[in-house]
DNA sequence: AGCACGCCGACT
DNA sequence: GTCGGCGTGCTC
């Protein structure tokens, strides 16, 4: 067998590969086997390379060849880092289309791709594993080497590793420490979405009595940490549902001691839990569930349009229970031994949702997240790639993973923007991609969503994608009553109170004395977006990009969202010297920070990006408000997002109006997506939600659609301009956002393309336009729009010209400092 | 992406 | 007259 091999196909044939670099480059590199690695490499496994003076770097071979490179000596590969490939073939066909696609090159598709321990640089940092008691004298001289420094610097670079042991060829050695968990690779984000378990305590039900219980409290006088903790657990339990032993020791000051005693007692019995905040749905948890008879339909519905349809989008209504039909397709799908691809956006991947399907997929699914940290989502790809997850569910990176046999995508949701990569690229969108992979596999798509994008439905309006509809909430919710106030009338009329009218207010503590929840929605955080002098109406603005300071209250500071800059908030007007500052706009800290002026007793939360920053805020979050420790949530879109809550009775929209007179196209359909989707978090089973909708503007049309939840309507009437006024879906769109330093050095740029283009595309080409930020992190930005008809026109010939256009300028002089990033289907 | 080479300002 | 700023071009 090797002999075969010696003579075959290695021999003393000199052998070149081409390799993906994990660099933003035009070109693929080709590089030199030596030898004695002629048996070793293959097309997509990992080569160690040197690039460059000294940079060395994980790279991909895409393809082999006996052809020596005639313009220049090709350098060795140092290393071949897998015994089999890492990378499928089918996945490196997928990322050259995603390159050609979107516009970018495919090293960036690979630095999107792989999980950043499997691309290992000479700057990747190295620690130890402190998790793990480390038994030295079983490790090898040079590992005995490494762990040593490790203890003298806790952190090293490959490169330094090197240096080290006075060799180049470290990566094997590394691999192997990291496989046996000696060391950690790169940054180590640990994993925020893991179950937690915690222990919740109930009182033994023979205390309800009340001569029992002050039996109890007398024999317990004895013991007065235990009483205080009986007191703390007996006043919380008026007010929440799940008692934990941190509330109890946290409420009384009585220790675990003192608690453990009761238990010990039975008088308390204690429960562990792992947190879901989902209980007026726990019967479908476990697992046998009977599906309604719509949704019955709706499944056989749907697998009758896959036999020739390979996309079917599954429009329902909110709580119309697409999870289930979900669940009956991923469940038959893996009978027939072929894989699952479950995509959510990033958001919506709780606990809960995981635990959820952990209940009927067992160890066969697998969750794949940008916040897992290095090592599981590194495992996560051998075992999809090995078929051992038969279930994958993931946020949008999750289409990168090596399928070795997709049969279903199921794409949830399918209307977020956050399926859109934006920054870096590729800017893709991982919807689109799934239907891309799917045909690939000859698998099937099942686009779900209660507000479909305008993209999606369209397809399934002209039969290029099946539609299956879900008009009916499951179980029979009633849809929320919607209420429209008018700001204006309430002002003129004097019952508005800062921001909250009337109106909000009655419903909110109506909710608060029945002890229900209410959500407050406003789609802007910090405390207030701008800072104004009376008198001379100076605004600070940030330093790198063209925008105003939004203050925050909790830092005293004003911050720029786009570049996180921050200042301390001056006190006099830095032009003027007036002291008359005034904060205008309303952002989510404001709200907070004004209602509890207003219901000094509701205890409050917020949930916007700055309190969910560190690891387990989200979550925390959660479990609060599932635990009713807190009675309003304050929050940005974030609040939209696949909460649900059964004590949610009240919704507020605090200002509609600055979502709708947003300056986008596509501004109608998205604030008719969101306030549909927060609009469902009210009332689920059993009671009928209220939503209070504050305006200027309370004849607005999409208003109206929203009240009626008339999505055809929005649809047709929206489409009308859409057409009119050549946008998608009738018309594709690609920008080139053009980027400099100096501004006018970016207007000629700018110019200068547009009218390149033009001589290609005519009036096809919109601009220069500056974008609504115009600039960003000290860089001015112009937008170059590109509006293609679906027809007529070769999109994939026009994605070239525009590439040749963009290098041609790139070899003028006028290009100098510029930066042209495209991006495809920017919606 | 990184790194070296190369041409213009504030220091010994 | 040198050190160093980062603009420009190349890396198999």
């Amino acid at each position: 067998m090797l002999e075969f091999a010696e003579t075959h196909s290695t021999g003393r044939k000199t052998l070149f590969v081409e390799v993906i670099l994990p660099l933003a480059i035009a070109k693929n590199y080709t590089y030199r086997v030596p030898f004695e690695m002629n048996a070793l490499v293959e097309t997509g496994k990992r080569v160690v390379v040197q690039f460059g003076k000294s940079k060395l770097y994980t790279a991909i071979i895409l393809s082999i060849s006996e052809q020596a490179p005639e313009k220049y000596e090709a350098k060795y590969i140092l290393e071949v880092l897998d015994d089999r490939p890492l990378v499928t073939t089918a996945q490196l066909q997928l990322w050259q289309w995603i390159a050609d696609y979107y516009m970018c090159y495919i090293g960036e598709v690979m630095n999107a791709a792989l999980p950043s321990v499997l691309k290992l640089a000479s700057e990747t940092k190295i620690t130890l594993n402190k998790d793990i008691e480390l038994d030295r004298s079983q490790l090898h001289d040079k590992e005995f080497l490494i762990a040593e420094a490790l203890d003298l610097q806790p952190e090293l670079t490959v490169s330094d590793i090197a240096k080290l042991l006075g060799q180049k060829t470290v990566m094997p050695i590394l691999k192997m420490m990291f496989e046996k968990n000696i060391i950690n690779i790169s940054e180590e984000v640990s994993d925020r979405y893991k179950p937690r378990k915690r222990t919740f305590i109930s009182l033994n039900p023979v205390y309800r009595n009340d001569d029992n219980l002050k039996e109890l409290m007398m024999i317990l006088e004895r013991a007065p940490k235990q009483a205080d903790a009986l007191l703390a657990y007996i006043h919380l339990s008026r007010n929440q549902k799940l008692i934990s032993k941190n509330d109890i020791t946290e409420a009384s000051g009585a220790g675990a001691a003192a608690i453990k005693a009761l238990i010990d007692k039975e008088i308390f019995i204690a429960g562990e839990k792992s947190v879901s905040r989902l209980h007026h749905e726990k019967e479908e948890e476990t697992g046998i569930f009977d599906l309604s008879e719509q949704q019955q339909h709706a499944l056989t519905d749907i697998k009758r349009q896959f036999e020739d349809k390979d996309t079917v989008l599954l429009y329902g209504v909110t709580s119309s229970g697409k999870t289930q039909i979900y669940v009956r397709l991923i469940e038959e799908m893996i009978a027939t031994g072929r894989q699952v691809l479950y995509l959510l956006p990033e958001i919506a991947l709780t606990t809960h949702i995981i635990e959820r399907l952990r209940t009927y997929f067992g160890s066969a699914i697998g969750v794949y997240h940008s916040k897992f940290n290095d090592s599981q989502r590194a495992e996560v790809w051998q075992r999809v790639m090995a078929g051992e997850y038969k279930v994958v569910l993931g946020a949008r990176s999750a289409v990168f993973l090596p399928y070795a046999d997709l049969g279903l995508i199921i794409v949830d949701e399918e209307h977020e923007t956050s399926y859109k990569q934006f920054d870096p690229a590729p800017r893709y969108n991982a919807r689109d991609v799934a239907i891309y992979l799917a045909n690939m596999y000859n698998s099937r798509v099942l686009l779900g969503s209660a507000t479909p994008s305008f993209e999606s439905y369209f397809n399934a309006r002209i039969h290029k994608y099946g539609l299956t509809e879900l008009a009916e909430r499951y179980g029979g919710v009633e849809l929320p009553d919607i209420e429209v106030v008018s700001i204006t009338e309430e002002t003129k009329k004097k019952t508005i109170q800062g921001h909250f009218t009337g109106a909000l207010m009655k419903d909110t503590q109506e909710a608060l004395s029945a002890k229900e929840q209410v959500i407050l929605f406003q789609n802007r955080r910090g405390y207030a977006p701008l800072l104004m002098c009376r008198v001379c109406a100076y605004t600070p603005k940030c330093i790198n990009c063209d925008v105003s300071l939004t203050y925050h209250k909790s830092s005293g500071k004003l911050h720029c969202h786009y570049c996180g800059y921050k200042e301390d908030s001056p006190t006099i007007c830095p032009a003027c010297g007036s002291t008359h500052l005034e904060y205008k706009g309303l952002g989510t800290e404001k709200i907070e920070d004004d209602l509890s002026v207003l219901l000094p007793d509701a205890r409050i939360a917020r949930m916007d990006m700055d309190t969910t920053r560190s690891r387990n805020a989200l979550q925390n979050i959660l479990n609060d408000l599932e635990e009713k420790k807190i009675d309003i949530l304050v929050g940005t879109q974030m609040v939209a997002k696949g909460l649900d809550f059964a004590d949610v009775t009240v919704i507020g929209i605090i200002n509609a109006d600055s979502l709708l007179k947003f300056p986008d196209y596509r501004a109608n359909e998205r604030s008719f997506q969101l306030l549909s989707q927060v609009s469902g978090r009210a009332g689920r089973r059993g009671k009928r939600g209220k939503v209070v909708i504050q305006t200027y503007d309370t004849a607005h049309r999409v208003i109206k659609q929203i009240i009626e939840n008339n999505y055809h309507d929005l649809y047709f009437t929206e489409m009308e301009e859409r057409k009119s006024f050549k946008y998608p879906p009738y018309y594709r769109i690609i920008n080139l956002d053009v980027k400099h330093k100096d501004p006018e050095m970016l207007y000629n740029q700018a110019i200068y393309l547009a009218n390149e283009l033009r001589k290609h595309f005519g009036d096809r080409v919109i601009g220069p336009e500056t974008p609504l930020i115009g600039r960003i992190r000290n860089y001015y930005i112009k937008t170059i729009m590109l509006k293609f008809e679906k027809d007529g026109l070769s999109i994939v010939k026009a994605k070239t010209i525009i590439r040749d256009v963009i290098t041609q300028f790139q070899t003028t002089k006028l290009s100098k400092g510029s930066i042209v990033q495209p991006d495809v289907d920017p919606y």
